[in-house]
DNA sequence: ACCTGTTACGACGCGCGTAACCATT
DNA sequence: AATGGTTACGCGCGTCGTAACAGGT
């Protein structure tokens, strides 16, 4: 009788305004979000108009549509949390189904040389499985394991050594150490350093850099492992292929921070070393705990 | 027209449903949980009945009430999952609140020490300042400072040395060390240990010990801390006041590790430093990036 | 009988779409 | 005029409460 369907006394926010305003705030658009969505603008509209109302802020500016304060902050939330709700769904219709024969892996572009032996030790073990090799950025991998749309990740970045790699927390997932590697900067030939035998990274804030989240060390990692502003990036890669950046690198639009031996690829730049400070470039398999037959053969195969 | 509001389709799970399944599981009983929450026992049946149909799979078992495989796994993503929800709207709040005068403070029982200098400071700035101070359980802290039920708290735990706390994700808090102590071995003083210099906590192993989760360092994390089993607990410590548990151990009642200089509260007890492993008692300071006013000062001052 | 969870059913209100409106270029 | 966000309004579905039902002790 009393029914007063008002969800926002009780329960945080409503996802599904969270949803539309995510949309709206990405593509800076109402219009665009509701295509994206499969509503009406004018839905899209009273969602994001409810969402302030329930929250008593403006979240965005229109006209152009850009992220007031508020918004901006819960944005910070949003992701995450709307990652989470996806990831508990994923986690749960993991456990009713059947244990299947299909193996994903996904793996960040830097990550993928990780999986060698241990694929193959698996492959030996079931001669007719397919494996689906899937390379993602660095964004889109924990995304993908947390929702299961692959089993095993191969997350990468770069640390102290033997320290684990900070990763969004999406949920209980399980990650152990793979491999890990010294850091080196690419540079073109002719760049007056290209010839040391070793560099520190506080050396090189003054660079042009290219910003390469994806696929290289992303720049805001090498500030706060500097300690130091600097590293502006002068180009932005959004690729998640090594041989582009490294071409990129190698015609001179900037450097970047990679694994020390990137493996034959690296014709036309030269890898120098990075001594200072104590880095190493990190890779980890990230899975669900719950991870069964195959693909769990594949992650202790991965670990071991 | 088309107005098929099923719900789940694109968003990951109802936070509704997610929130009524939590009370269930907690409270073990489908008409306790609708007390607490306010609904009718049959509204709540509904509400879990919905979440499993969504999910496609039982998460309790009835008579007794008790989750399933999916149903336990399902409460691991609940529980963050709702504290997020709630800090997201705590978080837009305060940035259209006005910054108060009124300072929270909460502290896990151990780190209420590490307050001191930091608050005189303060309240010398500020002399009609009404601090207050709330003594709290681990879990509960960082889910007060979330929603922004405290401005500032002060969380503690057992670690290697400068390694920062693992603090549950709540969203984007700022944490900074504020203290770091040696770990004692608590005994009671005709304890066979009592009277030597540095215990290797290894060989405590077997002994029987007091479980104070919320007070002293919970057991569990010595397990990990010593990469062995044991540590068993033949009695609980339920409340969050350090003087109560120093007299259980005095009456032999069983062990518990602390942080080293427990201050003058250690009559009756012998406290023995733990030399191996290479732990200390941490203490950090967490908050919200925009806190402002008077509680960023405290914050300030803290770290300081 | 009593306690506790489920099912049936009806009412209220939220959340869409349609359409008219308004503002900015 | 065109583009894009807001407001008005009505209809449908979901959600809750009441009430009848069912399984255990």
């Amino acid at each position: 009788m009393i029914g007063l369907g008002a969800i926002s006394d009780t329960d945080g926010v409503d996802p599904h305004l969270l949803r539309s305003f995510v949309a709206v705030a990405r593509r800076r658009s109402f219009s665009a979000a509701a295509r994206e969505l499969g509503f009406t603008q004018s839905a899209v509209s009273q969602q994001v108009a409810a969402l302030e109302a329930d929250l008593g802020a403006v979240l965005l500016n229109r006209r152009p549509v850009t992220p007031t304060r508020a918004g901006a902050r819960l944005l910070d939330h949003a992701v995450p949390l709307l990652l989470r709700l996806d990831a508990a769904r994923a986690d749960v219709a993991r456990l009713a189904a059947p244990p299947s024969a299909r193996v994903v892996v996904g793996a960040s572009p830097l990550a993928v040389t990780a999986l060698g032996p241990a694929l193959a030790d698996v492959r030996r073990e079931h001669p007719d499985l397919v494996v689906t090799v899937r390379v993602l950025g660095r964004s889109a991998l924990i995304r993908e394991v947390a929702t299961a749309a692959v089993d095993v990740g191969l997350a990468d970045g770069a640390v102290a050594p033997s320290d684990s790699l900070p990763l969004p927390d999406a949920g209980p997932l399980r990650a152990v150490g793979v491999l890990e590697r010294p850091l080196a900067v690419l540079l073109p030939p002719r760049h007056p350093l290209a010839g040391r035998a070793g560099l520190r990274l506080a050396d090189l804030a003054a660079a042009g850099w290219i910003d390469a989240p994806d696929t290289a060390v992303p720049l805001g990692r090498l500030r706060t492992a500097a300690g130091a502003e600097g590293y502006r990036a002068s180009v932005r890669y959004e690729g998640t292929d090594v041989g582009g950046l490294v071409a990129l690198v190698g015609a001179g639009h900037g450097l970047a921070v990679l694994p020390d031996p990137t493996g034959a690829a690296l014709s036309g730049v030269t890898a120098v070393p990075v001594t200072e400070p104590r880095l190493v470039h990190r890779v980890e398999a990230v899975h669900s705990p719950t991870l069964a037959g195959v693909p769990a053969a594949l992650a202790a195969a991965l670990t071991g």
